[in-house]
DNA sequence: GGGGTGACTTTAT
DNA sequence: CATAAAGCCACCC
C-alpha cells in the first residue's frame, strides 16, 4: 500500500478497467477518505506529466475519472476535456452529449472481494455500497 | 502555523 | 432542470 495520498490516488485509479469510469468521490471512498474528492482531482492534475500519457504503460488512466454527475470536468490545458472524451470514446464509451455519459452503464463497480481486500472502515463500505447500487 | 487554492460533492433554492 | 453556497482537506508557499 502506498504511503502518500497522491500515490494512493494513482493506485486506485490504475485499478479502473478499460471502458469504465469512476467519480472523484468514488476514488476518495476507495481510499477510505469520503470527503477527499476535491483532492483526488488535484492529485490527478498535478502528477508527473509522463504518467498522464495514455501510451505510458506505467501511467495513470486519469481520463477514467469524472465528476459525480457523469460529466467530464477537467480544466487542464495540456490534457483537455476534448482529449478526455476522445480517450473514453476510444475505449468504447458513447456520450449522451458533449461531455456527459450514462454513469449507470459505465461506472466501475469493484467486486465485493476487491472491496474487502481494501480493509475499509465499515462506514466507508456502507457509503460505497450505497453509491454503487 | 496560517492562508490560499482547487479536474469535488451535497444540499438548498 | 440550473445555480449558489457551504463544506471539504492535501498541498504549497
Amino acid at each position: 500500500m502506498a504511503s502518500g495520498f497522491f500515490d494512493r490516488v494513482y493506485w486506485i485509479t490504475r485499478m479502473i478497467p478499460r471502458g469504465k469510469v469512476a467519480s472523484y468521490g468514488q476514488v476518495a471512498l476507495l481510499l477510505g477518505l469520503p470527503r477527499a474528492a476535491r483532492q483526488v482531482g488535484w492529485a490527478l492534475h498535478s502528477m508527473p506529466s509522463g504518467w498522464a500519457e495514455p501510451k505510458n504503460k506505467d501511467g495513470v488512466p486519469w481520463w477514467r475519472v469524472i465528476n459525480s454527475r457523469g460529466e467530464i470536468s477537467t480544466t487542464c490545458i495540456e490534457h483537455t476535456n476534448i482529449m478526455q472524451r476522445e480517450l473514453l470514446e476510444k475505449e468504447g464509451i458513447k456520450f449522451l452529449d458533449e461531455f456527459g455519459l450514462n454513469f449507470r452503464k459505465y461506472r466501475w463497480v469493484p467486486s465485493q472481494k476487491e472491496i474487502e481486500r481494501m480493509k475499509l472502515p465499515s462506514e466507508v463500505v456502507y457509503r460505497l455500497n450505497r453509491l454503487l447500487e
